[in-house]
DNA sequence: GACTCAATTGACAACGTTATCAGCTTATAG
DNA sequence: CTATAAGCTGATAACGTTGTCAATTGAGTC
């Protein structure tokens, strides 16, 4: 910049002006310090250009994501990039891998890069190691997961309603006898989801039997022997509820291995790309991650605009997309 | 960092090397220090440290992908967050969705922050651009496609043997009539692929029939329209290859509608999740994200680290992965 | 002709950090 | 007891930029 300067013949001060349009500048000085900035190709150093300037900002958001190559995740990224994009915002992703320390790790190096905002889909259960950071001014919005011991903005699916729905589905179907896959039970929403599988078995006064549910079952791989475990009991379920993306797959594998896939009802939480080829198609519960991703970043921005307003909290509500698979009778 | 020294009642580079770990310090201060700086919670600012030190790495890289949500593109991102954390660096990504002015934008963003390196999947057909960046020190690295008047290292999908291989396969199932649909031709891999298609033909005698052909397809709709087009003809082809991911899901889509799935072959490009539910299971010639991913990071961190050898052009291999579309006979 | 005012420009300090180098203390060798 | 070295600490400048405020110029007004 001090050459740019030189070059133009002006001073530093004016360089500056120019390159953040200030009006204050002539015709023909502005085109003299372009012409020397196109020269010399100079640059700008944002970094130090946010480390003097009053309002501090980066333009840079962080973002952490269960894993950003999951289909749910990259769905949410993508929105919130496109948000973000508009704005001249940039984003830093990545992945916990539903590791606390993993994601204590990356939310601390985003704030060391001094990131005007969070947007977190949390694997922890306390979040109280963001209060010195909230206190500090950074903005963060939480999605698909609340937030714990912290009050901030919530971006999340309503995913008890969501299961309920879906239970019901295959109670209109006829079936009584319906199988439980779950992923861990310390991810908040299998836990709501697994309530949500209760209270609608409840309302249709079926006694819950704990030999049809598998809960803590994570991965393809598992999800597949579980669903074959099931099936050989000697009284196996007649449909099967899987709460998510790939607990649906492994259990539509299993399900297709045994040739059982067009006598077991299956319904699954979250919505599987291809889901519509197969024979027959996977019924589920659809999330809709790019609605949440797209109000994350709209709320994250209003208040890094200043928005002091109490937290908010968002349900998505879910929808069902009947394919053939939960329209299999008893 | 001020307060901090003086609650220690150290001076401000005393702080400065407790926090670099810097081995001058003695225990009693640095105990001091260590507990001054929980006690006001101090959050060190990378930008400032970095503005300042001589080495001036940000510890960020900046990855243009084609869009952060496609499966290809979030394989790749995730092997490159994995290599880059274990450094301690951050990745801040971008989607180009293949519009040359969104990916100079993206690049000047990145770079304007001052990134370590880049990781390039490009849309432009000219780099050119990026000559006083690289003459700056910004290590870069190409994936998937090569870089344009611009030398730099490049990690690639062996696009044209994949598609020998795919049209063989084909062939050796005994089919002449072999309709192709392929992406926009402006995109690089699609014309290797196709360049492959057409070589295979030749070697195996077998006239290219212009009408078998589609260029310039994209996205599922387009694709199953097209399929539906070449279906309709005349003589339609016994076997179909599609170029890319979302072309083989359009075509597959199609086959189903059309209930020929069992008999029209069906090869496609790059593997396609839950491929092997689908019945027959799609047979693919798979490209490796993984393997491009770390093997891009890694290079590029090399190159961070000083390496200046002559630049790298490295080939993956795609596989082939039968599961039955592939393998109908004529 | 003196005065006011707006438009344009520049000098300097400051943002939060680290590099350089100098100074102080203590231990070791001769 | 002095000389030398090693270990620890601090004062100051600097990284590339912008905020503040003052200086300069020229036009317009009475």
């Amino acid at each position: 910049m001090r050459e740019v300067a030189a070059l133009a013949g002006v001073s530093l001060k004016t360089v500056s002006r120019v390159i953040n349009a200030e009006p204050a500048v002539s015709d023909d000085v502005r085109s003299r310090v372009v012409g020397a900035i196109q020269r010399l190709d100079y640059r700008h150093d944002h970094a130090a250009s946010s480390l003097r300037r009053s309002d501090r900002k980066t333009s840079t958001i962080g973002v952490l994501l269960e894993d950003v190559a999951n289909p749910f995740s990259s769905a949410l990224h993508r929105e919130i990039e496109d948000v973000a994009l508009r704005r001249g915002v940039l984003v830093l992703a990545g992945s916990s891998d539903e590791d606390e320390a993993r994601e204590q790790q990356l939310i601390a190096a985003f704030t060391s890069r001094r990131v005007d905002g969070l947007i977190i889909v949390p694997a922890s259960h306390d979040h109280s190691y963001l209060l010195s950071e909230r206190r500090a001014g950074t903005s963060m919005v939480f999605v698909d997961r609340p937030p714990a011991f912290l009050d901030a903005d919530s971006i999340l699916t309503d995913n008890q309603a969501g299961a309920r729905q879906g239970v019901a589905h295959l109670i209109a179907h006829g079936h009584r006898r319906i199988g439980y896959l779950g992923d861990l039970m310390t991810i908040t929403t299998a836990a709501d989801r697994y309530q949500g599988y209760q209270q609608e078995l409840a309302t249709a006064r079926i006694a819950l039997d704990p030999q049809l549910v598998r809960l803590n079952v994570h991965g393809i791989d598992r999800a597949d022997a579980a669903t074959v475990e099931l099936l050989k009991l000697s009284e196996p379920p007649s449909a099967l509820f899987t709460s998510q993306n790939l607990l649906t797959i492994g259990a539509s594998r299993a399900l297709h291995r045994l040739d059982l896939h067009h006598r077991i009802a299956l319904v699954g939480f979250d919505d599987v790309l291809l889901a519509d080829l197969l024979e027959p198609g996977i019924t589920v519960i659809a999330q809709d991650p790019s609605t949440m991703g797209r109000k994350a970043a709209e709320q994250l921005f209003r208040r890094i605009d200043g928005d002091q307003s109490p937290s908010v909290h968002l349900v998505v509500p879910t929808r069902l997309i009947t394919r053939g698979s939960g329209e299999i009778g008893r």
